[in-house]
DNA sequence: CTTTCTTGGAACACATGTGTTCCACTGTCT
DNA sequence: AGACAGTGGAACACATGTGTTCCAAGAAAG
């Protein structure tokens, strides 16, 4: 009953949490099955790690809140403008890629608990976003809450935007930086 | 088993197919309980129209075309600059919400047959779309395709406002509009 | 009122996913 | 070689959703 994270047991977690990151999106039904197979482990694991189903959903919140207050942090939002400290966060937030798509396609799967009450991160980004609308950097046009939404929609967009019009990452990157700093930035 | 559109079947087959769409929009998993409850009638009576889940999903897609196809016609994507016509398209979009709502947080349900091949509403916007590039209006900058995707994810976000944020409908499109024409209209 | 159409509910067999237990296999470390 | 942690697979009971059949009750149309 010990679990003394031995290494083994860390990556063997790790590959089951990617694997339910990976499957999950774009088919939010899948059975545990089919993270079994995807992460190369037996269903009986799965169990062992996380007894129940919702057990691992929880798990993978954490995991996502934990990659996003990360990339927060790196994008080191009190630097320079409020423009350009978004368009940092965009950056760090596209890295994530299949991990924060999976927030979006699926909100259901994540909402559970810790979700509903604002993250730190969350609240770090109003601020700021309101902190540009002063400084005249960001159109004060638009509530902090949507040029919030834009961004994450943006960031939808341009992995759409991969996935079905063979478009390279690079590419996809710039398009939404563009776009962002389009609609967002003060005319 | 001769099926007589007597007026009484067309509006319980309304009903049964709205039901879906409300119930499935934020749980794709749903049963047909769920969406027999939903629409106020019984389960068996959902078999008798749809026998088969898939039945249901697939009239639901051809539901949801037609509308985008209605849709797109009043919308008169030949009418003025291309700009203008898109912000037409935007606000006709806008008004079946919930309908496609369902289809950006689930595609796998929609992704179906029908979908999969570029529908002629989709032939007739990316055409527009080029029109606008090349007549100046639209950001030759970014391709056709990213244009329709950032309008999809423009369309999403505004919805989520509406739910997350208590935005009215009228601010949501207004917020809407303004973020699309200044992304993708020429500098 | 009587016939016809449509419906809701109960009961059923079937399929699939879940969570558990048990046992044998494979590495690694001493 | 022996001890041990970690694993995969089989087998099981259980819950839930699906698709079907049958029947009685209600509404609509003659």
């Amino acid at each position: 009953m010990t679990v003394a994270e031995t290494g083994l047991r860390a990556r063997t977690r790790r590959a089951i949490l990617d694997a339910a990151f990976s499957t999950l999106t774009g088919n939010s039904g899948a059975s545990l099955s089919d993270v079994a197979a995807a992460a190369g482990v037996g269903r009986t694991t799965i169990h062992r790690y996380f007894p129940e189903r919702t057990d691992l959903i929880t798990a993978m919140s954490e995991d996502l809140l934990e990659k996003i207050a990360l990339a927060t942090t790196r994008a080191r939002l009190n630097d320079g403008t409020a423009i350009q400290a978004l368009d940092r966060l965009l950056q760090e937030y596209f890295e994530l890629g299949d991990y924060l798509m999976l927030a979006f396609t699926e909100p259901h799967i994540i909402d559970a608990a810790d979700w509903e009450t604002e993250s730190p991160a969350d609240r770090q980004l109003i601020a700021m976003i309101e902190r540009g609308r002063e400084e005249g950097s960001v159109d004060a046009r638009m509530p902090a809450s949507w040029v919030q939404q834009v961004m994450w929609a943006l960031l939808y967009a341009s992995w759409q935007q991969i996935r079905d019009e063979e478009t390279s990452k690079h590419d996809a990157l710039g398009l939404c930086l563009l776009a962002f700093h389009k609609a967002v930035g003060s005319a």
